[in-house]
DNA sequence: TCTGGGGTCCTAGGACCC
DNA sequence: TCTGGGGTCCTAGGACCC
């Protein structure tokens, strides 16, 4: 294993992790107060448990738990389709809350966050406990959900503390306790360590989260790489992991995948997949102002395999008319005719701000430029109507056969107060426009 | 958890260069 | 030409997270 030195804090930090409890079946709680105290799971829209309330959870319910086998263990239980954008309100509330104690605060998830205490008991003239205490009661008040927290020395002591006790948990973990709390945790548990290096850690007689803390430097360095090597600094109280404030604006990637039940051998109902999941990261790059320089794309078998290839672009761009060519060409080495896919999808990489692109002595400026203004269009007409109000022909197999399928009629149409406007025309189910680009 | 969708980071190994 | 050492850049693939 190679040996770069880690970046040790060598502050004692006080960090806070929180967790909102079963966050999206308790938004619909607190929105809804005829469903409180009753079984509430969301994910209707998947057929897939995607959270459930506690009172779910407590019947049996869990995550990934699919439709027949929730009505079986609990017939009574109220399935609602997923509201991100109602979920995401209360999540920037509830960050909104967090900076009120401290401009610190990490966005590391739609419902999980983690901010910096360190030097805040003075300001604030009260222990880490009391701070914790009060952003957990002020969520409660103002949100009308609950959220578990931990705080300690490191990020990861500070997730081990917040899942310690859920919901509505409180955890602080000081130094000189660390080892009571490692002591049964098994080592998968840990933030960080997934199944597969959790059995390479058995292989090791290693199964505890304290065995793992306890094993000397050398050990570690010897067996482990860098992300391992972190982790068991964060478990002996170094922290390693700052906690990082700029809410995510940019992306390294953009990725749209798509499954599709049952797979099929049509070479043009998968290509038309495709196509769209290159139009829905397109809009998405487009959104964010970056070009892609590289383009990867990749069909799953009916085995779950997966076969892909990555092409490196002339120019970068976020433009479908300018990415379909290679698309075309990558789906020509890759498809083979009379094997079942069930999922497409691309990545767009190599991302840059779309107006540090440059210019090649080759590339047709007034040509670009054309394209620039026609999808500056389209990018507000989707805005105005809905997604897809536009769309390349090629995609258009895919919304031909939603259609026959009538997709539309089994997502219940179904809105919080909370949220009025967009995508009227779609709701509506008003006609699309089709223009070929 | 026999499999939904969207991400990030790390490492090994090859290509290429001096 | 069978032959060192060392560096950088790139890519594929693994592992993990929510």
């Amino acid at each position: 294993m190679n040996n770069q030195p880690l970046t040790i804090s060598s502050w004692p930090q006080a960090v806070m992790h929180m967790d909102a409890d079963a966050f999206f079946a308790s938004c619909e709680q607190a929105i809804h107060p005829e469903l409180r105290g009753k079984p509430v799971i969301t994910g209707k829209e998947r057929g897939i448990v995607s959270a459930a309330s506690y009172e779910a959870k407590a019947r049996g319910v869990k995550r990934g738990m699919g439709y027949f086998d929730i009505k079986k263990i609990c017939p009574d239980a109220i399935i609602v389709p997923s509201d991100y954008e109602t979920y995401s309100l209360f999540s920037v509330r509830m960050f909104e809350i967090l900076r009120r104690f401290s401009p610190d605060v990490e966005e590391y998830s739609i419902d999980e966050a983690f901010v910096d205490l360190t030097g805040l008991r003075r300001s604030l003239h009260c222990s880490y406990e009391m701070i914790a205490s009060q952003i957990q009661k002020t969520v409660e008040k103002e949100l009308g959900i609950t959220v578990s927290i931990g705080v300690s020395l490191s990020k990861v002591l500070a997730k081990i503390g917040s899942k310690y006790n859920k919901p509505n948990g409180l955890t602080v973990i000081q130094g000189r306790d660390i080892h009571s709390y490692l002591e049964k945790l098994p080592v998968d548990s840990i933030w960080g360590i997934g199944a597969n290096t959790s059995a390479f850690l058995h292989k090791l007689g290693i199964r505890t989260a304290l065995q793992f803390a306890r094993k000397d430097e050398k050990f570690i360095e010897k067996h482990l790489s860098k992300p391992y090597r972190e982790i068991w600094c964060e478990l002996n109280g170094m922290s390693v992991y700052p906690v990082v404030q700029e809410s995510k604006t940019s992306y390294k990637s953009i990725s749209k995948t798509k499954t599709f039940t049952p797979p099929s051998t049509d070479r043009a109902f998968v290509f038309a997949q495709l196509s769209k999941n290159l139009e829905n990261a397109c809009i998405k790059a487009r959104r964010y102002n970056l070009a892609a320089s590289r383009l990867t794309l990749f069909l799953r078998k009916k085995d779950f395999r997966h076969i892909g290839i990555e092409l490196k672009l002339n120019r970068s761009t976020a433009y479908p008319s300018e990415l379909f060519e290679p698309l075309v060409q990558g789906f020509n080495q890759i498809y083979q005719n009379g094997i079942p896919y069930r999922l497409t999808g691309v990545v767009l990489s190599g991302l840059m701000p779309e107006n540090r692109v440059q210019f090649s002595l080759f590339d047709d400026t007034t040509k670009i430029e054309k394209m620039a203004k026609i999808y500056t269009s389209i990018d507000e007409l989707s805005t105005r109507f809905g997604k897809h109000t536009v769309q390349h022909a090629s995609s258009l197999p895919v919304k031909l056969q939603m259609q026959h399928k009538g997709d539309r009629k089994d997502v219940p149409q179904r809105k919080s107060d909370l949220f009025k406007g967009e995508n009227k025309r779609q709701r509506l189910g008003l006609p699309m426009l089709h223009v070929q680009v």
